[in-house]
DNA sequence: CCCGATTGGCTGTCTATACATGTATTTATA
DNA sequence: TATAAATACATGTATAGACAGCCAATCGGG
């Protein structure tokens, strides 16, 4: 009875949350009832009633008994207590996202750098700076450090087309980060790239990730404070 | 049919939240299938199964097709974000903690508090202000409003002696919490009482947290960006 | 002994139906 | 007119039954 590779309850999400890209529901909306939605669209009300619920506890909906599903209020930041790939956030906010390469090359390590990958001072390492726009604003810039016994071809790559993170996890599936959060004033260079005011306090997100056990990459984030939070839900560990 | 005061599929999740905490079953271990869960508790496989699905989109379990349903392995999160005392924090540097309070009073709600308290705008909330040093120096500025219905005597508190988390928490166990990172610039006052220059950026972490799904509390810290940084380290989430 | 086909058990999804429960509106009543 | 009851409609939960899809173990034949 089920056609495609995709569930009903999965064409139906998607629906549901293209028409709230298009702008045909807009955050406050009320939209159709779950009776409206099995005439519509030719399924039972409990396929759409999964739909839905699985909408709002992902936070696009919200529900109120008697009343109706509404369209949930802007939910502006990014979530970033997980590893997520920027390119894939901005999509999922129907924005489009694009990333310019400044720097692409191999050059000796930083102390830092070296040491984090336990090899010797000076030792050459793959460098990449990439600046990301979210609908052509700067939103973020990306200074990565990785270590190339990990990711052998790594100066290869087309990072327009594949942002780092996606590559690296594909061949290095992340087993644990570090994260460290600071509030800076970037450099003149950085700031003009990010084209923010003088003054402009940017939040400075600093990651190191391993791959089985072994450090495979140093990056540090840069985000305009004007444009950017970092935010995230400890969810309670009993009922949802 | 059911109506006691949870649904059915509510308590099934309870008792394998509870099998799994008291170790009848371990990490790794697979649980009875679905079939045998209707047999042993008497309802539908539906309910089972949104049980089992509910607990494995949550990260407690892990369920393979054709095979079965397993206790899922570690668990991450927690670490980056934690909610933490600061009083403990500089203590376990070794440090000395003191507390100022500059404000502490029951005032008229601003609009973003009282949405967040699902009270009328304009409604009494309880309104506090502590400057927190470490060895002195300021190190932290803690703005917090608290529900009164949840915390009666809030103003008889002497917060020098007890920070305002401890005794939220002691009366009112934090269920949830969510986070807002930013960089920002200070206000004057502000910049002035934590004793920093002007222009010099600082984390803003705004917090709210819940207890048995009500809103209790929504703090406003602000770190000196020169003296503070929050880190930590998570393992990753799987997608969904 | 190895290898392929069969089979049984498990999760994944979908449906039709039913009743419970919350909310707003409309109608009836004091 | 104010208030209470009825009602219409929305979501929330529960059920039995069906079939699809995946996997591991078993069974046969070479």
């Amino acid at each position: 009875m089920n056609q495609q590779l995709v569930p009903h309850y999965q064409r139906v999400k998607r629906m549901i949350a293209d028409r709230i890209k298009a702008g045909t529901w807009n955050p406050g909306d009320r939209i159709s009832s779950e009776a409206e939605l099995v005439k519509a669209l030719g399924v039972s009300r409990m396929t759409i009633n999964r739909a839905l619920r699985e909408l709002t506890i992902e936070g696009t909906l919200t529900r109120v008994q008697g009343v109706g599903t509404f369209v949930a209020m802007a939910k502006p930041q990014a979530a970033l207590f997980e590893v997520r790939n920027i390119a894939e956030e901005i999509a999922e906010r129907g924005h489009q996202h694009r990333a310019e390469v400044l720097t692409l090359k191999a050059e000796p390590a930083p102390d830092d750098i070296a040491a984090t990958f336990g090899l010797k001072p000076g030792s050459r390492v793959f460098h990449s700076v990439l600046l990301h726009r979210e609908n052509e604003l700067p939103v973020q810039l990306e200074d990565r450090y990785v270590d190339p016994r990990h990711a052998a071809d790594y100066l290869q790559q087309d990072f327009t087309r594949q942002t780092p993170y996606v590559y690296l996890t594909a061949i290095a599936p992340i087993s644990e980060a570090e994260h460290i959060i600071e509030a800076v004033l970037p450099s003149t260079s950085e700031r003009k790239l990010l084209k923010i005011d003088a003054h402009e306090p940017c939040l400075q997100l600093t990651r190191r990730t391993w791959s089985a056990g072994k450090p495979v990459s140093h990056v540090r984030l840069i985000y305009p404070g004007s444009r950017y939070r970092l935010s995230g839900r400890i969810a309670p560990k009993r009922d949802i």
